[in-house]
DNA sequence: CCGCAACATTGATCTAGGTTAAATGTGTCC
DNA sequence: GGACACATTTAACCTAGATCAATGTTGCGG
């Protein structure tokens, strides 16, 4: 019992994630069986650039950045990777070891489910071939926006763009807080812009009275305005 | 016979893709029963920003570009697709519209594939399924290499990278030639530069030994010398 | 509650690359 | 072949955003 209990708990979570959404409990087994736990510390890394993919990683909580370090050292944040978020799933269908290294940004719990876990059951149910497609199309659609963004626009609208992507969608007309999830230099980098830069423009939108800022909480008192401050 | 012959044609062509590449003759009739040639002038445009997703494209001859407008009427190129290449597969999996448009740089020939042909067979072949998978992992990673190129590398580095990249892989030591393969503003595009830029790049390149430019075709003397010049 | 270390802000300065504009090529269509 | 349309080059100038260098804040372990 001691020893099922976590195993249980690990087919629940599956369970809710869009990928094994559907999936019957002969099929969550399986792929449970060839999960694994991982706790890391902040700060740690979970893979760096290089490594082999034997599988991958789901956040059960805690947070974790996937970025990548120019040769001159310099650090690029591509993606933030939140609870019920995955990452690593385009490796196991190429052969190729990491182009990006994976940092936890907190006390993080992961889940690795193995590659060939993976592979087996892709082709027992086409139901599960067609979610991950579904998946990686998301992640694929996500990057050209980002690939828009980095060309078409310019960082006092890749900034606005980033708080109302963390807005609330609904209460378009009330005021609306959000927590930026993460330390500022970290969000700056997501949005291919220095810290100072990033926090210049918050700055800047706070004296237009668009925005308030206490500490890492913003308040955004009219959604439609800062919308159009653009 | 006279009406059996383009379809035979489409089934080879399709034969030889990657993604169709093992099928059953059943199965590749199947596609190919849901499968349009679809004939474009140079600068015609295949698919407009907002259009719905019917299915996706392969290019059999010519070129097409994929890029955004954005609302000031600026230009990105994200990528220049060539024959046996092909876009807009992931679209089928979500249910959104195009985000790029695509817009042919040669008179060409693409064929339409209609999307619940795949779908369809992506329940029957779990082959078929993982060659897709692996087709938009591929995608995805050359995306993540080009966020990669845009925010860390300088717009020289990103010029050499794309002649070696242009260049043939083999004769390390010997002299190569390369043809570009598309107008000089359209690569520029693609590499996030103007084309005033590119055409600097390429002449200091050619001032520092590195590279010779006759029009469209630049001859690298030493492909070690130019990778180092970084 | 103190003091350190990481994080954030601010201001001064610098620069890669963009913008504008004009000259020069280069197809290509009668 | 001549001429128009379009692509490329060249040069002068400009600007968004980076870099550098302090200085101020905050949160956290002891």
């Amino acid at each position: 019992m001691n020893r099922r209990a976590p195993q249980i708990k690990i087919q629940a979570f599956l369970a809710n994630l869009p990928m094994f959404g559907e999936m019957s409990a002969a099929e969550l087994d399986r792929i449970a069986a060839s999960t694994l736990p991982l706790h890391v510390d902040k700060g740690e890394t979970v893979c760096h650039t290089g490594d082999p993919c034997t599988g991958f990683h789901v956040v059960v909580y805690g947070q974790v950045k996937l970025g990548f370090t120019s040769p001159q050292g310099v650090e690029k944040v591509v993606e933030i990777v939140r609870p019920g978020q995955s990452f690593g799933e385009a490796l196991m269908f190429l052969d190729a070891p990491y182009i990006v290294f994976a940092q936890a940004l907190a006390d993080s719990m992961l889940l690795h489910v193995a590659k060939h876990a993976v592979l087996d059951e892709l082709g027992r149910d086409p139901g599960f071939a067609r979610r991950m497609l579904s998946g990686l199309s998301q992640r694929l659609h996500g990057l050209v926006r980002d690939v828009e963004a980095y060309s078409l626009r310019s960082s006092h609208e890749r900034v606005i763009g980033y708080l109302l992507a963390e807005a609330p969608v609904d209460a378009n007309g009330a005021p609306v807080e959000v927590q930026l999830s993460a330390g500022k230099s970290v969000i700056a980098s997501r949005l291919n812009m220095t810290p100072e830069h990033f926090s210049r423009i918050l700055h800047e939108l706070g004296n237009d009275g668009v925005i308030e800022i206490r500490g890492r909480t913003v308040r955004i008192p009219n959604l439609a305005r800062l919308r159009g401050s653009a």
